[in-house]
DNA sequence: ATCATGTGTATAGCGTAACGTTACACGCTA
DNA sequence: TAGCGTGTAACGTTACGCTATACACATGAT
């Protein structure tokens, strides 16, 4: 339940991976426009799935570890706003 | 890397969940329609972040676990599509 | 000062996807 | 037959990722 603590949006731990190399060349190395790439970066847009492979394959990470890390925020995100009331689905309420 | 081997949509599992209870009630618990969750449990829709949360209190499990197993039903499914080339991004790649 | 480059960002258009609402069809059972 | 549970199609809404285009700003070289 201790599980995450305020996650940065994936933007952010992307954006120290590209270090040395410009935005525009590193969009060109992904396959996919620098609009793009920059609105991740800057937290506009989330990491898709294609996008996590690319990124997998550019920078020889784990497929799927990116687009977890945007999962885990993406989750973040919905605890703060989810504000809906839910009744509970267990062998007992089911048996009642 | 021998991560997961052809994961199952969230939603079979989720059936086994809603063993002894109906589509209809356990809709209602969850606070949403009867169509939305027949959609999941038919795999004509996945598991977003809010239904997740849904799920995780109505159902008492940790929240992100549906939606994990969604991420990675998503990442399973991306791959088989993916065909798009990629440049790599490195060290040596920036410096050269 | 002028120009090229890198960057952020706004806009419009396209495709995908989740959800609610409504409605129809099928199967089962009282 | 009537009622219930279920699957699903159609439609509209909303959200979002991506492309293409364009504008503005900063920096560095000519």
């Amino acid at each position: 339940m201790t599980a995450m603590h305020n996650p940065p949006h994936p933007g952010e731990v992307l954006r120290e991976w590209l270090d040395g190399i410009t935005v525009t060349d590193a969009a060109a190395r992904l396959g996919v426009t620098r609009v793009a790439l920059s609105r991740v970066l800057n937290g506009a847009a989330g990491i898709s799935p294609d996008m996590d492979l690319r990124l997998s394959k550019a920078l020889n990470t784990t497929p799927g570890s990116w687009y977890a890390m945007q999962s885990n925020y993406d989750m973040w995100q919905a605890q703060r706003r989810f504000r809906a009331k839910v009744q509970p689905i267990t062998p007992a309420a089911t048996a009642g």
